[in-house]
RNA sequence: GGGCCAAUAGCUCAGCUUGGUUAGAGCGCACCCCUGAUAAGGGUGAGGUCGGAGGUUCAAGUCCUCCUUGGCCCA
């Protein structure tokens, strides 16, 4: 959408920044308090909203800078449960105010260029969620080349030509033919067409925006504008100097009722099963033998009203062919000739066969025609049998009736045996002659069948069940009908059709040779012409008096052979009509020939038109030809891609595109296409209304496969939200929260990553390879691998980086502020390049993000930020001091390590509120050394003191052996099973001995009656503690858990309850982050309660619960806490 | 009739290009834990003849052939 379009599609929806204010009267906030060393005791949640109103998120730019936000803090407040649909309105509020989408072009002028075409949208209708579908995946790679330093130029535009367009306005209209329209006027009706496509032009525009298409639509072209018709001209003057068109009658499909012939990609949208009648009638033969034993041909067609057109049958030259005898079907007697195949399925199983008929004594035989109200020419041989490739004994007779006028086989041995070709159906398909005339031919049918039976001509009549065609629009069904078409001769260039297919990058890439290639392989002429009116109309002028056919490439040329100026004429009927040319050849008159272009070649035009090359733009095009990336739907297979093809095949022999994306259609939560008539359609407005653009964009890039069709649905997008955003954004509030409390200063310099703690290298490692492996993909066009690893990414960092590290802080800052520095310098790293990788996704939350990152602190600060929007950022690119392979993967064998403690905990019953005094970790010995450094981690996470690393020798473990089959299986092939099934079977002191002996390289391993010589690579060893305690363990790994208590480790326990359970009366008391208290509390028995007292319990506990003072004094209206066996404790807070 | 694509847990999907013996994730369900991210978080469990049948191979969800079902396209 063009950045300066408006955006007020409907009221009601939130026009403006709202505030996550507390109402009036409402306890302070924590952010208002005087800042305090310690965290936030109780919840950080805001309260309901007073107005009813979920809270959304605040702005911190744009609408008012700095806000009302206390000034002390840089940090914005961020709503724990944000209204994504208000936030990306505000985003849209913000991106129109700064020219955000402007500004991230301006900034690549002179940049080298990245092309993108658009394909032009229909507008014919409201959009769909399919369109959404196109439309981010069209949006997401020129936002990523952007990122990475290219000028990606976004030229819009609307296809606005075409039958789809004069069908709804006929129906606005009442109109309902051809002659309809012609009565009404061709220049009010094309107005009317103008108009129509200008409605939903507009449709488009504002779902455009609101679901974050960069795209340029105050540039776009239109293909109805008189620059584009201009080129479109060039071209086909081009086409036909070079001998690419031309006029031949063809049977096309065609719609009487519409009045034109449709193109195969139209013709193929309306294919229904049908039931047709299915007849078999009688061709008396007339000379020859068989006509002397008075024999007739069985004929079958499943288009009665073809047969007074017929003019010769086919007879198939590997096909045996009988004379049979049968009274079966009302003829005592009667002698019939039909393939042999054929007969038990036509004739049943009693008739009798006389003899076989020998092809010599059919070919050339005549026979009488069925009906003769169609007048023949004098000389023409007709109506007898001749041999066709085509005929089969697939179904029908295996003597094929053939009408020229009506089928393509039928014209093609028409001309090759010099049959007329008898058309008694006019334009609107009905019969011009004989009884019938006057009525559409499919509804004589039923006459015409009557009436071959009453002449005792009809064998026997059956209902046929397939698929036939039908007009996609009007629903009527289509009669195969020879007319003098417009063709573009693209079989002529079908080698270089191929040639240049294969140059295009497809995705997914089986396009290329298979559906795609396929197609180009059975190329027929590309049927140009329409006998409509709004539409390119076709440049030809054609001689009243010689024929000859005089072609204009534009406008200028068309002014100077009429001798007058029209260079500003509209390229539309009915104004084209009325220009007559003096023919340069006879000097008689030229007229415009009626037919309009098909709308496709409008479309596959677009490389050049929409500069108005060559006329204009000259530079623009060679700058922006070919596309390196275009998307669509996978239907377009058949359209676009085809007309696009083509068109640059023939005028510039090469591809007009380098890389193709070919999506998967859009279905319902059933798997089922959306469609009116099965009510399972889904608004996308109302999509958006509900979740946000941004899950839309998520689900189209994350959930499945882009090149398949794909699921949508209310239930998927809330996942996404849940699953995805709402974490991410999580992440986000525990930052901007703790940040702002802590008054955490941006501009302060930051440790070292050398200097860091090992998990903030570790995320950061993990940062690092997320960006190489999204920057990849992206340079791929492979949104599934970026979005999985993003997805991980975000889970990782806030359920593992976040929960480890949330001590560091809250903690004071006093007691460590290199390590809190080093916190949060680590967790903002990683959000604000998450907003960096996230922007091409998900642009809405990926500029919140950046904003409240990076733009709030430092206007705060009192500076302008180095980018005002993450859409003018560089594509982020990988700190090398951040990566670490072997963190990288000791950080995951501890989360391995921990997943088995927890394991062992739950098992054991020991919760893990109760400290324990020790456990003992086996990992595979490539692993142990990592894992060595992080100890603390696990010990920290599961509450044990300490960990002990069992290091592969000593009686604490005992040993067995896996083997690996990737490396025994190339070795020892046949007999892998077998030394497999030795190193399982090794007791743990052989285990144990193999293990010695591979670590000094090769071992050697009894196999049956054998020795084989084993690499370390092939066995596994595996440890597991030999103590009793409580183990948890996966192949490699276990975790053994010492559960015995002490005294001092229940004491502590009791300690770590205490806690627990006076921070759950602060909650309860309404007590904020910051408020102290002081807590009296008694414990019973007395022992316990010294014994708490000595350890120094009631420090931590004071700390811990933000105590000023411990009274260690009877309590007589306390909450009373259970201990345990222990004891129980009464305990009361004061504020 | 031909072509292309798809079929993996109740649901939505990874894994297949490069075959390795214990097929994963999320959601949902059941039970449990945690409680200073809390309308969050974590664990465990149930749930799979990887659409079917053959074949290749020491080894097949993965490669080959055929078939079934569905979708799209062509005729």
């Amino acid at each position: 959408m063009g950045p300066r379009s408006s955006v007020t599609r409907r009221s009601g929806r939130p026009s403006g920044p709202r505030r996550d204010r507390r109402p009036e009267g409402a306890a302070p906030s924590s952010r208002t308090d005087p800042m305090p060393d310690h965290a936030p005791t109780t919840s950080t949640s805001l309260p309901p909203q007073a107005d009813g109103t979920s809270p959304a998120g605040t702005t911190p730019t744009g609408t008012s800078p700095g806000g009302n936000a206390t000034p002390r803090s840089p940090w914005p407040e961020v709503a724990s449960r944000p209204d994504l649909p208000a936030l990306e309105t505000e985003v849209l509020a913000l991106w129109r105010e700064q020219d955000v989408f402007a500004r991230s072009l301006a900034q690549r002028e002179g940049a080298p260029d990245w092309s993108f075409y658009e394909g032009p949208p229909t507008a014919n209708g409201m959009p769909g969620t399919h369109h959404v579908e196109a439309r981010v995946f069209k949006d997401i790679f020129p936002r990523y080349r952007t990122m990475k330093g290219l000028s990606v130029r976004r030229k819009g535009g609307w296809d606005c030509h075409g039958l789809p367009v004069e069908l709804e306005v006929e129906r606005e209209l009442g109109l309902d033919s051809k002659a309809d329209i012609e009565a009404y006027g061709i220049e009010a009706f094309n107005a009317k067409c103008r108009e129509s496509v200008l409605r939903y032009v507009g449709a488009f525009e504002e779902l455009t925006e609101r679901i974050g298409f960069w795209i340029d639509t105050d540039d776009a072209y239109r293909t109805m504008d008189a620059t584009y018709v201009d080129s479109l001209w060039w071209a086909l003057k081009e086409l036909w100097e070079r001998d690419l068109i031309f006029q031949d009658h063809r049977v096309a499909p065609y719609c009487g009722r519409c009045g034109t012939a449709l193109s195969d990609a139209e013709v193929s949208q309306g294919y229904q099963e049908v039931d047709d009648p299915s007849v078999y009638v009688r061709f008396p033969v007339t000379d020859g033998p068989l006509a002397e034993q008075g024999a007739a041909l069985v004929v079958w067609t499943t288009t009665p009203w073809t047969l007074p057109s017929n003019t010769a049958c086919a007879v198939g030259s590997d096909i045996v062919y009988e004379l049979v005898r049968t009274s079966a079907f009302g003829v005592d007697d009667e002698l019939l000739v039909l393939a042999r195949e054929r007969r038990e399925a036509v004739l049943g199983e009693d008739a009798e066969v006389v003899r076989t008929v020998h092809l010599d004594e059919l070919v050339g035989a005549h026979y009488a025609r069925p009906f003769d109200f169609v007048p023949l020419p004098d000389d023409a041989d007709t109506h007898r049998l001749v041999t066709a490739g085509f005929v089969t004994t697939a179904d029908g007779s295996g003597i094929v009736h053939l009408a020229p006028a009506f089928g393509a086989d039928d014209m093609a041995v028409g001309r090759e045996h010099g049959f007329p070709v008898l058309n008694p159906v006019d334009a609107t398909g009905s019969f011009t002659i004989g009884p019938w005339a006057g009525v559409f031919v499919k509804d004589a049918d039923e006459w015409l069948t009557e009436n071959l039976d009453q002449r005792g001509l009809l064998v026997k009549q059956q209902t046929y069940t397939h698929t036939y065609p039908f007009c996609w629009r009007c629903r009527r069904p289509l009669i195969y009908w020879a007319k003098p078409s417009w063709y573009i001769r693209t079989t002529a260039k079908r080698d270089e059709l191929l040639a240049n297919n294969a140059t295009i990058d497809w995705h997914p890439e089986h396009i290329r040779d298979g559906r795609f290639g396929r197609w180009l392989e059975n190329n027929v002429d590309w049927a140009l012409s329409r006998d409509r009116y709004w539409g390119t109309p076709l440049p030809f002028w054609r001689c009243s008096d010689c024929d000859h056919v005089e072609v204009v490439a534009s406008r200028a040329e068309l002014s100077e052979k009429a001798g007058r100026d029209l260079t500003e004429l509209d390229p539309h009927r009915p104004y084209v009509d009325e220009v007559v040319l003096p023919c340069p050849v006879c000097g008689g008159e030229a007229h415009s020939v009626p037919e309009v272009a098909d709308a496709w070649f409008d479309s596959g035009g677009m490389p050049f038109a929409q500069w108005g090359y060559p006329h204009t733009g000259q530079e623009e095009f060679a700058r922006h030809y070919p596309a390196d990336y275009i998307c669509e739907a996978i239907d377009q297979t058949r359209g676009w891609f085809y007309s696009l093809l083509a068109e640059s095949t023939l005028l510039f022999d090469d591809s007009s595109y380098l890389t193709c994306a070919c999506l998967g259609h859009i279905v319902d939560e059933d798997g089922r296409k959306m469609s009116k008539s099965a009510g399972n359609v889904l608004d996308p407005w109302e999509l958006i209304d509900a979740h946000g653009a941004d899950a839309i964009r998520w689900l189209m890039f994350a959930e499945g496969n882009p090149w398949v069709n794909r699921r949508v649905s209310h239930n998927l997008l809330e996942d996404v939200v849940r699953r995805f955003l709402l974490t991410l954004w999580n992440t986000h509030v525990f930052f901007t929260t703790y940040a702002d409390i802590d008054g955490f200063d941006l501009s302060l310099p930051a440790p070292d990553v050398a200097d860091r703690p090992a998990i903030d290298r570790w995320v950061l490692a993990e940062l690092a390879e997320l960006i190489d492996t999204v920057d990849t993909a992206l340079e791929h066009y492979d949104v599934s691998t970026s979005t999985r690893a993003l997805e991980r990414f975000v889970e990782d960092l806030s359920n593992w980086y976040v929960r480890r590290n949330r001590r560091r802080f809250w903690k004071s800052v006093h007691d460590d502020p290199a390590d809190k520095a080093a916190a949060y310098h680590t967790l903002h790293t990683c959000l604000s390049t998450l907003s960096q990788l996230l922007a091409p996704f998900i642009p809405f939350l990926a500029e919140r993000l950046w904003q409240d990152l990076e733009v709030a602190p430092a206007r705060a600060a009192g500076r302008e930020p180095a980018h005002d929007s993450v859409h003018l950022t560089d594509f982020p690119v990988a700190d090398p001091a951040w990566r670490d392979e072997e963190l990288r993967r000791a950080m995951s064998t501890t989360r391995r390590v921990v997943e088995l403690g927890r394991q062992a905990r739950n098992d054991s019953a020991v919760r893990i509120r109760q400290p324990l005094a020790r456990a003992l970790v086996s990992v595979p010995e490539g692993e142990r050394e990592g894992l060595a450094g992080l100890t603390h981690e696990i010990a920290e996470e599961l509450n044990v003191h300490e960990i002990e690393l069992a290091d592969g020798t000593g009686d604490l473990v005992e040993r067995s052996c896996k083997p690996n089959f990737r490396a025994l299986g190339p070795v020892f092939q046949q007999r892998a099973p077998e030394v497999a099934g030795a190193i399982s079977a090794l007791d743990a002191e052989q285990a144990a001995s193999l293990a010695e002996d591979l670590r000094a390289g090769d071992a050697q391993l009894r196999v049956g009656d054998d020795e084989v010589t084993v690499t370390p690579e092939m066995v596994e060893v595996i440890e597991r503690p030999r103590t009793g305690w409580a183990v948890a363990r996966d192949a490699p790994s276990s975790f053994a858990l010492d559960t015995a208590l002490t005294r001092e480790l229940e004491v502590e326990g009791a300690a770590r309850e205490l806690v627990r359970a006076i921070n759950d009366l602060r909650k309860a008391a309404g007590l904020e982050l910051a408020d102290r208290i002081e807590l009296v509390i008694s414990i019973d028995p007395p022992e316990l309660d010294r014994e708490l007292g000595e350890a120094g319990h009631y420090e931590a506990i004071a700390r811990d619960v933000l105590a000023t003072a411990v009274h260690r004094a009877p309590v007589a209206d306390g909450t009373p806490i259970d201990l345990g066996e222990l004891g129980a404790a009464l305990v009361a807070i004061r504020s």
